[in-house]
DNA sequence: CCTAACCCGACCTTCCTGGTAGGATTTGTC
DNA sequence: GACAAATCCTACCAGGAAGGTCGGGTTAGG
C-alpha cells in the first residue's frame, strides 16, 4: 500500500468540511458519525491538518474545524504531505535536514544509484497528480450523487443511525 | 513509505542483470556482492521476478539469471508490478480477481467514495512513470558517472521541497 | 561424486500502523 | 458557578507486515 490510513482518513475528514459553510465549525464528532471513523484517531489526523495551517479550530461548547482557505484554493498535495508527512517513494528519498546517510545500498564506487532516477520519476508522477487535483474537485465529485451536507443546526443530537444502517448492507 | 525494499533489491537486480550479457547467466552471490544485500533475501525477490517471466535461470554449476528480454523491451511497470503485487495507492485499489469491494469506509447512502477521485490520478500518475521507463535506462543511468542526469531527469514543477518535511512522530 | 548454484518453505524479530485510554483545558449555556 | 461540549495532549498497546535468516532439497558441470 501505497498511503496510511491516515492519509484516507485525513482527505476524507477535508472534503466534509469543504461541504460545510466556513461560518460554523464543524465538530469532530459529527464528521466521525458521518464517515463512520473513530473519533480519537480522527483527532490525531485532524491535528496534524491544523498543524499544516490547513484548517483552523475554536475549543470550547459548539467548537470545531473548518477550512483555513476556500476549498478551490488548497491542492491535494499540501493535503497528503500534511498527513503523511513525506512523499517518498523509498528511504533515500526521506531526506530530513539531518545529514544521515540515506541510500544504505551504495554500489560500486564511481557509479551511480541505479535506482535514482526511476524513484525520482514516480515522485514526480505523484506530486504532479495530487498538485493538479483541488479540494473542491473532491467536494464535488464526493457530494454529485448525494443530498445536502450535514447541518450543522439541523442535526439531530441524539443517535442518527441512518449511515451505520446502510453500511451494514 | 510507498515502495517496500523488495522493489528496490529487484530494480537493482535487474539492472545489473541489464549490465551483463545474458549469453552467460549471472549468479545470484555476483550480484549479492556488488550491491551489498543479502543472498538468501534476493533468492526471495527473484523468484518473483521468475515467476513473471522477466528473468529466466539456469540450475546446477555455472546456473544464474538473466534477462528473458532485452532491457529496452522492459518496462518498468512490468517489474514494479511483480515485485510489489500490485500497485495500489489505497486498500480499495487492490483488487484481486474477485470482486467484492474493499471499500470498508462508505459515506451515507448515495454520496460517492470522497477519496477514489483523488487515488485513481495518483495511480494513474504512478504508472505512467513507471511505463515510460525502460531498463535500458536505468542501465544507462547507473553507470554513468557524475550527477549530469539533469536532462534525465523529470522536473518537477514544484515550487517548495517535496519530501523535505519532518515525519511527525 | 562433489560442489556450485538454483529452489523452496518455515521461522523469526523488530517496527510501524491503527487505534484506545485517560485525562486536561477551553468555552458556551442554564 | 456548574455543567456539558468540544478541542487538545500524551501514553499505551495489540497485531501484522517488513525484512530478513535458516535449513534443507534439487540440478548440473568437472
Amino acid at each position: 500500500m501505497i498511503f496510511s490510513s491516515k492519509a484516507e482518513y485525513g482527505v476524507r475528514l477535508m472534503v466534509e468540511l469543504g461541504r460545510q459553510r466556513p461560518e460554523q465549525p464543524t465538530s469532530l464528532k459529527a464528521i466521525a458519525d458521518a464517515e463512520g471513523l473513530p473519533l480519537a484517531y480522527l483527532e490525531q489526523v485532524v491535528a496534524k491538518l491544523r498543524r499544516a495551517g490547513l484548517v483552523m479550530s475554536a475549543r470550547g461548547a459548539h467548537g470545531g474545524y473548518w477550512l483555513s482557505r476556500p476549498a478551490e484554493e488548497i491542492a491535494m498535495d499540501e493535503v497528503v504531505q500534511a498527513l503523511e508527512g513525506s512523499i517518498a517513494p523509498m528511504e533515500c528519498f526521506v531526506h530530513d535536514n539531518t545529514e544521515r546517510v540515506l541510500c544504505s545500498h551504495q554500489p560500486d564506487a564511481g557509479r551511480g544509484c541505479a535506482t535514482k532516477l526511476l524513484w525520482t520519476r514516480v515522485q514526480g508522477g505523484i506530486i504532479r497528480s495530487l498538485q493538479n487535483t483541488t479540494l473542491a474537485e473532491l467536494v464535488q465529485f464526493a457530494g454529485r450523487h448525494g443530498p445536502e451536507p450535514v447541518s450543522v443546526v439541523e442535526r439531530v443530537p441524539a443517535a442518527e443511525p441512518v449511515a451505520s444502517a446502510f453500511r451494514a448492507a
